[in-house]
DNA sequence: TCGTCTATATAATCATACAATATGCTCAGA
DNA sequence: TCTGAGCATATTGTATGATTATATAGACGA
């Protein structure tokens, strides 16, 4: 995952202070100790932990005023769609529970994405989508398959010509990411849904938005079906 | 709108840098001036610039690097869902075409949201709902309707009871709230989507989640053709 | 021509001092 | 006893100077 950049100083203090708020060590309400003794007790300048708050701040994770010190916001107030705060939430603990709202979004905005993109994609747009799907069919193993595959759904993205759709995508995905992968190995033939992103594009190189969309749909249901387990070779426990 | 803390003077520095990046007044790839000399120029301590620079750091407007300075990063790096870029898009330049990009994620989300409500409320969220919709009945003027109106939404975001739509709503929401007003004043009949946000509720009430889910997508569709101007109450396909 | 080393500019980090700001307490006055 | 103004205090906010790390570019030698 890594998002956050640990290059720099405050970059790690940002990390370290975010996952012990995200993962629950550190409760909403509590006060953190005073920046003097905090940043003594975590062996860096003031400077650099107080950039770090900075950026906590920003991230809606923290609050501080003169006098009452630091506290940690609660979780109705963290920007839950913060690429660093979903992938400090994944890092720490991935609950079924929040998975499963990670792909209850994707379920909500691709198949509407691809309808878009089958309105709205251009020619160069859609010679992106179409590499993305002969990789897929090109493709000889899980890891080759997973990449033309996160390709493709962001090539439909792109053809959305919407910024806010694709910054959507790209933290939702990446986030949903890690467990992405484990879908296509756990069937038997990973290949199993490369009809579906066929009739997607196809769709959307014909401009069909219905059909794109209820395509999409359908890969999608099928795909969490795959997840959850319903499906043969039980590899786990 | 204001949504960065303006108080702090790191926040005014943020605000005032975001801005004249988001703007476009300082163009992607473009060298912000040495540390020193912009904080001189914009009459701050290094500090205060570093830790506003930190922030928009962050939120993917700049690079810094030792010896070859900041940069202004490429419009795709930016995190367009977070609360200050919208915000700060919003107050620069509000283009038509960025408001129906708005209007877009809203048709994609607010259906697919009403669907979820139906299937996860709980009895508390349903009250919840039911007052804002009282509010709205009861509503007297154009102000009191918007602001009922913003918690009926808000209310059904919630009770899908995931905190990833919940966010999203309340960014795209705010960042559209101005907008939305007019919709309400642009009409004759302030209250004439009342109708629509009864059936959303009653539908929400029984547990009908595509009844809710068209519900919503013909409010919105109306909605939408209310604020592109072509004639109230009419409904344009 | 190429790679390595060195000089240098810039951000990164540190340490310290001072200012601004809430909070809660004290104490006069009713 | 209650009330409110004001002061003491603790904490973050801001400023400044010094030092360190890092990446670029140019010099140098093979």
């Amino acid at each position: 995952m890594r998002v956050a950049n640990a290059r720099n100083l405050h970059g790690h203090v940002t990390q370290q202070l975010g996952i012990r708020i995200v993962s629950g060590q550190l409760q909403p309400g509590e006060a953190l100790p005073r920046e003097e003794a905090l940043a003594e007790q975590m062996e860096v300048s003031r400077t650099a932990l107080r950039e770090a708050m900075r950026v906590l701040s920003a991230k809606g994770l923290v609050e501080a005023r003169p006098k009452v010190g630091t506290r940690v916001r609660e979780e109705r107030y963290w920007h839950q769609l913060d690429a660093d705060v979903l992938a400090w939430r994944c890092a720490s603990m991935p609950p079924a529970d929040f998975v499963q709202k990670l792909g209850q979004m994707r379920e909500i905005f691709e198949p509407a994405a691809a309808a878009f993109a089958a309105r709205r994609r251009d020619a160069a747009q859609l010679k992106e989508l179409e590499l993305a799907y002969r990789a897929m069919e090109a493709s000889r193993n899980t890891d080759e398959w997973a990449e033309a595959d996160l390709q493709f759904h962001e090539a439909v993205l792109v053809a959305t010509n919407n910024e806010l759709m694709i910054s959507l995508f790209s933290i939702v995905e990446t986030a949903l990411g890690s467990f992405f992968v484990q879908s296509a190995r756990k069937s038997r033939d990973f290949k199993y849904s490369l009809p579906y992103h066929q009739q997607v594009f196809e769709a959307i190189r014909r401009r069909q938005p219905e059909v794109a969309r209820d395509a999409m749909q359908k890969m999608i249901v099928d795909s969490r079906a795959n997840m959850t387990g319903k499906r043969p070779t039980r590899k786990s426990a």
